[in-house]
DNA sequence: TTGCAAGACGAACACCATTCGCGTCGCGAA
DNA sequence: TTCGCGACGCGAATGGTGTTCGTCTTGCAA
């Protein structure tokens, strides 16, 4: 190859230096930052990072995101994006609501750190959170709920999942976070010896209950997210 | 006083200058970063402004605390320890249940930043939030629901409660955020606009319902924990 | 061919938590 | 009373963060 090749242009142009990559644009950066969550979390998701990713300088991405934040969201509404919502079905739209809820929460489990970005934010409104929001909505509909109740559950309903999903992140965070826990519990076994006898009786008791089930990080917010359903549909049959 | 004052010492001591204080010390420090926690938010509580508030460097401060994460959890435990745990009473036990959770949320909520260290924390063992988790379980006994259920409860509860704080926190927030809260309502306006009128059906209806009762914020909240409790006896009674 | 808007981006700003190592002080031992 | 030592205090530096400014460059429209 080497004979044919054009001579390489002069030492002293600047574009000589600074090969002149346009290859940037809002899907690149997007891409680039999906590849650093996926090999990672959020945290490993810094704007110098992604920058050094494309081979430019952190200053450039600003040309497509208007900031940090902005680009936070872009990537929650990346996780969520393989979520599907259901075709309500009258008959079964409470197991219906639990498994989009439990989907909903794997998705953000799995890009680590998402999750956290819908705790910060006020109100989550990209496109795939709207979708979600609306799905939630018509099987609230197709369950009988009156649409006053209907969006005041689906906000608790979204919260507790988001909760939940980053529960689920920092419980499944590979290393870490795995003997964090343990440290915490040991500390806890240590501080309820060095309590006087009396104090603290029934944590004693069921201390040795706490992280039964771990096996299964979903199963708990599974069962938080029945509870929330069934006492939903116990409010409207009661009466208030 | 001037005349009774004890002389200044001479100046081209090096202790004139730099007069010794000996006076940090781990509550120094704690009231420090209170002090700017009630002028503000967590955010605003930094090694280096609690260094700067006690007159000293940031270094100076990890003599009494480890990290910066231990001075967050400091600032938790401060937060709830206000709140009061109610005897058991077996009669009126949900409702008490369902006033300790609203009062921690309230707590949390009045620390701005609070209830997200218990959110960042894989599992919050401070004193006090093992107190709490111990008179939760105490009144869940009280109510006759089996330890394992109880437990698993007790983590949901937590769990919900401090998600409900977390977003009391962000809509009380004094001005920025209730403003944001406007500008996404009507981003989102805007986008329902943009989108194919047959698209998100559901959403488009309940939307002008979204933020009423916001007057209350600890409304919301209460309605969850209500359904989460309502759910558990329903469960109970039920059977599986 | 020329002019110009828009993209690219190096450098700098103002933060952040944390660590190193030196100076200084108070206190106990001699 | 004096000395020495250990613990505290803390200035300075390290390596991060998001964001902005001003400049350079380049492709395209006129």
């Amino acid at each position: 190859m080497t004979g044919v090749e054009p001579l390489p242009p002069p030492v002293w142009l600047r574009s000589a230096n600074k090969p002149v990559k346009r290859q940037l644009s809002l899907d690149a950066v997007l891409e680039a930052a999906l590849r650093l969550l996926d090999s990672g979390d959020l945290e490993s998701v810094s704007m110098r990072r992604v920058a050094q990713e494309l081979g430019t300088g952190p200053a450039s991405l600003y040309a497509y995101i208007g900031s940090k934040a902005e680009l936070d969201e872009l990537l929650y509404d990346a996780a969520l994006a393989p979520v599907v919502v259901p075709e309500p079905d009258p008959e079964r739209w409470r197991s219906q609501l639990l498994d989009l809820g439990v989907d909903v929460a794997k998705a953000l489990a799995a890009r680590p750190g998402t999750a956290r970005v819908a705790l910060e934010t006020v109100v989550p409104s990209t496109p795939k959170a709207l979708e979600l929001m609306d799905g939630v909505l018509g099987l609230l509909k197709a369950g009988g709920i009156p649409a006053r109740e209907a969006v005041v559950f689906a906000d608790l309903f979204a919260l507790h999942l988001t909760a939940g999903a980053w529960e689920m992140t920092l419980r499944s965070a590979p290393k870490q976070a795995a003997e964090e826990t343990e440290v915490r519990a040991a500390q806890i076994v240590q501080y309820l010896d060095l309590v006087p006898a009396d104090r603290l009786p029934h944590l004693r008791e069921a201390f040795p209950l706490f992280g039964v089930e771990d096996d299964d990080p979903a199963a708990g917010l599974r069962t938080g997210l029945e509870m929330l359903v069934e006492g939903l549909v116990a409010r409207q049959t009661g009466g208030g």
